[in-house]
DNA sequence: AATGAATGAGCGTTCATTCAT
DNA sequence: AATGAATGAACGCTCATTCAT
């Protein structure tokens, strides 16, 4: 292929080098790929593995069959591509509000309200439910998706409260404990009524709201120094100061 | 099936009932329901519910086919009979500590203690395992099973809680979410750990007793009351008089 | 099937024990199973292992694809019942004429045309096509149906040879190769021009008399003793007379 | 395909035939085709029709799908070509021996000796095997092969023979039976036990001699003239003088 | 002229359900 | 009432052939 292709640099029309040109190899075409892949979500994600029969994909991913064969060795492969996928776009930025330092209450409460909404939103609660359901018949997917989602997530939680006591704003004990913890009290009762679709739909801001600033509150209250609570009564009246 | 038999009472031979005696009506007799319940119950949370056959459960019931299908309409049918009683075992007794009154943070251990431990049980994890994965096939299934086992459990644990509340040892302005995030705080981690088959064992007695008295401390240091501080105070000091 | 048969009822049970009674197991119905073998020759005898389907035998024998995979268990299976019945059927009686004490010349002619008319049979050059076609694929299938076809009817001939060197008929030094040399003087050109479908139908009996006559002669004028000579003499002798 | 080109002749360009220069025609090079019938050889050979697939012999030739398309109709097609060089090579030269005029014995063994280390080396087995496998699904190509290749050969034979009865060294009545069971006493049991994979390797040579000779031995007593046993013993006293 | 990605009919096999016994 | 042999639709997957590049 490539080496049929003139020279890039001796040719006015380099903008291809975006827009792939030629006929993609056999399992490369990524926008082919992609198509299979966006086929194979609406079906697993909707049936589950077991359920989702190739036909079905082949039909959602509008490719044939042999095709989907070219680009996944089988069945598997393929639900495994698409959990791999899913998880990274559902975990993909979910802990940005971390890196930012700034006032410790709010950063909390931001990122618990991101992470909540999240979490539970009908698509990912979807996704995870699939990821469950097949936990049996494919334990590592499972594994591998706590691994590389919240696993890392929990790890970033981590090195952010472990700042947050080097500034002396917090007494942890746990620090592990502390950020399951947090990570739970953020999604207080949500997450099992979601995944066991109890819940059908996900809930409003207004309720994330609130079950995080509770969340929070506890949390300070409990690994919260003399430091934070002095720093925040100062925030408070310089706030007042200026109003 | 059942509600079309006519009401035990209106029958004057209703001692059947209680004392059968020759061969029990077609899918009438307890103890074969209870043999394929057995038998599915192995075979469905091993499997899970499209990868269990049902010649698998007839081996393991010990009963033909065409006799499953004289007590249940088909395979979903077992299927949900058999996570409703599954549901039904888990939580049964779950709640009884509640019910003792005593030392409120002792009581409150000794259920966290008992409801981590139950839920992230092997078995009752494959259960979950089983109804999460089956709850895009079947939706009322893991709705039904969300509101008869934790669901009502957490009735309990509000009930338990306006108690201490009433008591005057707690101040919870939102109770409902207060029982929620005493749940959490018992399961931090866990729970999504062991439905995602990242835990592959459940966790030991030692690690749950860390994380719920941990917890404990955090819920009731957030919504303990003056009041309960005194009496445990003085129940600290009548324990150090005692020795 | 079975039930179409007039009740045997009129009859104190003793037909019974010969055709069975009530159901049979599964998998163990004789009339079942030989309506599958019977479909599954048609199919594989007249396309070979690989182009015959499962769909062409299952419309062949009439019963369902089901039913065929409790009688076997995959397609290869079947085949090499179906091969190994074959066989059984082709080779049975074949050497019976050697069992017979009698004239040896005219033994061996009866013989030498019974075994080149079966042979080039149709129906047995179609079975052992199929064999050598599937000889790649399954090559024990190719050296068990030589073993127990060809294989035994040559030990046969060696014995039968054996004797009539007791008997001080013929001299001959390696009676295997004797035995083999029998055989393809008896078959002289049409084995192979029947198995490359040369031929396409069976050679006259006229055809084979000639063939067998000539071998024959070629044979005992080679193996033959003198003792052989005068008794055949004696033979003609006697003939005339009783003319 | 060919057919459908202009007559050679026709055409000025003629000399192109003779000296292709520039790119030959589509289906016309004679290099590409004999890499394509190369690979299908590995790969026919080996599996056998059905089993084989064209991507397998994409590979192994080295050219793309679309090429073998163009020189092949089809996978039978390129079979049949492919059959026919095997057929072409396996019998090109097998029969230069019965050219050479010299000792009727002698020529006869050394022949039979060449005939039936050919016939029965395992790659000549494959192929034959290969053949009959397929004779079902295209009948004509075991014909087609048996009437170029066998067939061929048996008359050559046949006017070895009458040149040797000319000569009056045999007495034939029928001299194409003669032919065949002259063949036949040099491959004696060898054929069939390798067809069918009994043998599952090529005979040795000292076994093909023994066979060979013993054959010859047999053939000549029944068919040789008093002038052959004449002709030979002045050899062999010719051969003792010498010594 | 040559390529090889794409197609989809067809493969061997399984299994929930039925119904004659 | 209980059985389990039989059914056949549907499964995951392959591969001869086509045709856009």
């Amino acid at each position: 292929m490539g080496e049929i292709l003139p020279k890039i640099g001796d040719d006015p029309c380099d903008l291809l080098e975006i827009l792939p040109r030629g006929r993609p190899a056999a399992g490369q075409d990524p926008i082919k790929r992609g198509q299979i892949i966006d086929g194979a979500r609406r079906v697993f994600i909707d049936k589950g593995f077991e359920a989702a029969s190739m036909n079905d994909i082949t039909r959602e991913a509008g490719v044939s069959k042999g095709t989907i064969y070219v680009y996944f060795a089988n069945k598997e492969e393929l639900f495994e591509a698409l959990i791999e996928e899913e998880r990274s776009t559902i975990f993909k930025n979910m802990y940005d509000v971390l890196d930012q330092i700034g006032d410790l209450r709010a950063t909390l409460v931001k990122f618990g309200k991101v992470l909540s909404a999240k979490i539970t939103s009908a698509k990912v609660i979807q996704a995870q439910r699939t990821v469950v359901g097949a936990a049996d018949r494919i334990p590592e997917l499972g594994t591998r998706f706590y691994e590389r989602g919240p696993k890392r997530g929990h790890d970033k939680i981590v090195i952010f409260l472990n700042a947050a006591i080097e500034r002396g704003l917090l007494n942890i004990a746990d620090v592990d404990l502390a950020a399951y913890q947090f990570t739970e009290l953020c999604l207080a009762g949500l997450f099992r009524q979601c995944i066991f679709n109890y819940r059908t739909k996900a809930p409003s801001s207004a309720e994330i709201e609130h079950i995080v600033s509770s969340g929070v509150d506890m949390f300070l209250k409990f690994y919260g120094t003399e430091q934070l609570a002095t720093e925040e009564s100062d925030q408070v009246i310089a706030k007042e100061a200026k109003l």
